[in-house]
DNA sequence: TTGTACGCGTTATCAC
DNA sequence: GTGATAACGCGTACAA
């Protein structure tokens, strides 16, 4: 073990005092005569002092950056001569907002812990989706952390940060505190597979029609005893068996319909829900549910992502069971494992279309629109980890 | 192929009609003195109406929201009362960071296309601990998409969103074009691994220390036949052997500072550049080094991170070859990947102190401190995947 | 094509 | 403990 001790050095001096800390104070009694002539200039110059340097007056000056209106070449020029000089950087984002009701910032919600929410695939994609649309309308994406204590207090940032709209990606949370603080602000909100909530746009797939072919395909195959693994059901992370007396508090939208949807067509042996939805997760739920103290052993399981069934198929391996020989596994989102050996049978969810339905509806309610729900479609790919049960 | 059609519906009237829409002409010319007796009010409520409704003045009810001063509780009351029955949801966050002069928002790069950036737990973990730490100051994290086209212009977000400070998590992209207009903002900049630039601070570990640790472990154990395989060199989505005329062209300052550590202590037979840092490209990586029609087949390889390294264990399989009998893979980062059937022999980094001393760097700069830099100890972590060479 | 006037909604300062 | 006043820096209707 070697080791390398920790350095801290400064560099330089302060090239970014605070903008206010130089600042002259506010509430002074001078006279304002003297605003042109003042010697010394502590402090960013604005767009009045681009334009003084300029010869034009500030409106001028304001079109010439902006670009919206007619403006002579050569006067453009100067402004933006005078500018370079004195180092103006352009007008300031938080007045320039101010003035013109619009931030350019869509908050997002991400579901869990962060670093577990972006190592899955599916959540990866529907961000990098989400940014590429809306960067191409000038929106930028503010990330919110996720309400941890249900009937706790949001975090702060919902009531103070500068947002458009809000995008909810955390798969349907019910009762999420944060959602009341958003809508009373007077934010549109767009919320994927949920939380449903009447002036919140919704986009989702059929989560319960897809899990119905799932169950069907296993079915059909006759496989007669079928677990699920299921993904959080609420925020506490809880995990184990999911008894009735939790079935019956509210759960996420997309992971309370993919069970529904389930049990459309048949009857689990057993459901267990994991704590996060992430691989290793998934592999502790298949050991719980395949292993040797259990007596009538599932032959198929179906898991509510492919991250979980991803960790079920590598259960499977360490518990010495084949898939499909002993276990057939089905997944759901149909995003790339790339270190699976074999190809899940999945729901493949159009996951990119998603991300630009959710782009679209900000977009919509930013122009005014009403608020609007999209149903995308969901269909099952048969790969090579479902197959007829053992025996 | 089960398919379900995309559905479209609406649902309820336009809870948020643009704020604007409504909203009277600024420019008018009708005298102020109707202002409290005008009849519909289609606007949101502001400070002053809430003041008004309570009977008390605006900077009292301002008192009264921020707790920044005195005020009676009763009188506390009284506003609370009069915003909760107008509908008002607090001050809105746009004009009060004018005033302020802070927005709350902290803008972060990362690297790559985000969906391959987010993936990787390194980012992961490092992300997640940055928004834990901010978030405890109040700060929110603006995701700001990497310029993709050195030299090209950045999005127009860098110089048009509020932002208070910016983070720079992209590994250190040199002559990256949106570090000046950052800069030329005024805007402090804390970067992590790179870029460097006078004023901005820096947090980083000792790459190339480090692999050198990892360099001399191979040659110990008798390796002499050393290959590397790097994360991206450029943004350009290049790969294969990595050039001389491409290793004059100044790289990512982490992927340069690991390739020379490596070759202070030993000449590798050969350096192969990865497009994306993911498993995928690894595993594409290791078969171009590990082929049947290489001649002399490298004994071990040196992978700039444990992604790459997990894909070039994975593609080791894929050949045929055993680790660590046939061939030996060190990484770097020390994450955990949980489907690897072998503990990766790797240089851990304290990713998590890593994104507190950022963090820290930000509040510093905030503060009206001076720019700082600090550099965390690596350590190597022998796991089992190394091994002596085979013969 | 340019300048004038005004207000966006808040908070800091000071006097009472 | 409360109120009056003055910015914060900009965009925009309108007049010139």
């Amino acid at each position: 073990m070697d080791r390398i001790d920790s350095i801290v050095r400064q560099t330089g001096a302060d090239a970014n005092p605070s903008r206010r800390a130089a600042a002259r104070p506010s509430g002074r009694k001078e006279p304002t005569i003297d605003r042109p002539s003042r010697p010394a200039r502590p402090r960013r110059p604005t767009l009045q002092d681009v334009a003084a340097a300029a010869g034009v007056s500030a409106s001028t000056a304001s079109l010439a950056f902006s670009g919206a209106g007619p403006v002579a070449e050569a006067t453009r020029r100067r402004v933006l001569d005078a500018a370079q000089s004195l180092g103006y950087a352009g007008p300031d984002p938080t007045a320039a907002s101010l003035r013109r009701g619009r931030s350019g910032v869509v908050g997002v919600v991400v579901g869990e812990r962060i670093r577990d929410a972006f190592r899955d695939p599916y959540v990866a994609t529907l961000l990098d989706g989400l940014v590429d649309a809306l960067a191409g309308e000038g929106l930028a994406i503010l990330l919110l952390p996720m309400v941890h204590d249900v009937g706790g207090q949001p975090a702060e940032q919902y009531r103070t940060a500068p947002m458009d709209a809000v995008v909810y990606a955390t798969g349907g949370l019910p009762d999420d505190p944060s959602l009341p603080v958003v809508l009373g602000r007077g934010v549109p909100v767009v919320a994927i597979e949920g939380p449903e909530a009447p002036g919140a746009s919704l986009v989702r797939i059929d989560d319960r029609d897809g899990s119905r072919h799932a169950a069907r395909l296993l079915a059909g195959l006759g496989h007669a005893r079928v677990g699920v693994v299921t993904m959080p059901w609420r925020l506490d992370g809880s995990s184990g068996a999911l008894t009735a007396s939790r079935r019956a508090l509210a759960g996420f939208a997309d992971s309370t319909a993919r069970l529904a949807g389930v049990e459309d067509v048949l009857a689990p042996v057993a459901v267990v829900e994991c704590p996060t939805n992430t691989v290793e997760a998934g592999r502790d739920a298949a050991v719980r549910l395949l292993g040797d103290d259990v007596g009538e052993r599932p032959t198929a399981v179906v898991a509510q992502s492919d991250v979980l069934a991803a960790g079920v198929v590598q259960g499977c391996r360490d518990l010495g069971l084949d898939v499909p020989g002993d276990v057939s596994v089905v997944g759901f989102d149909g995003v790339e494992i790339p270190w699976l050996p074999l190809q899940l049978t999945t729901l493949v969810q159009p996951v990119t279309e998603k991300a630009r339905a959710t782009a679209d509806a900000v977009l919509a309610r930013l122009a005014g629109g009403p608020a609007s729900d999209v149903t995308l479609p969901v269909r099952l790919r048969v790969g090579a980890t479902t197959g007829p049960p053992p025996g």
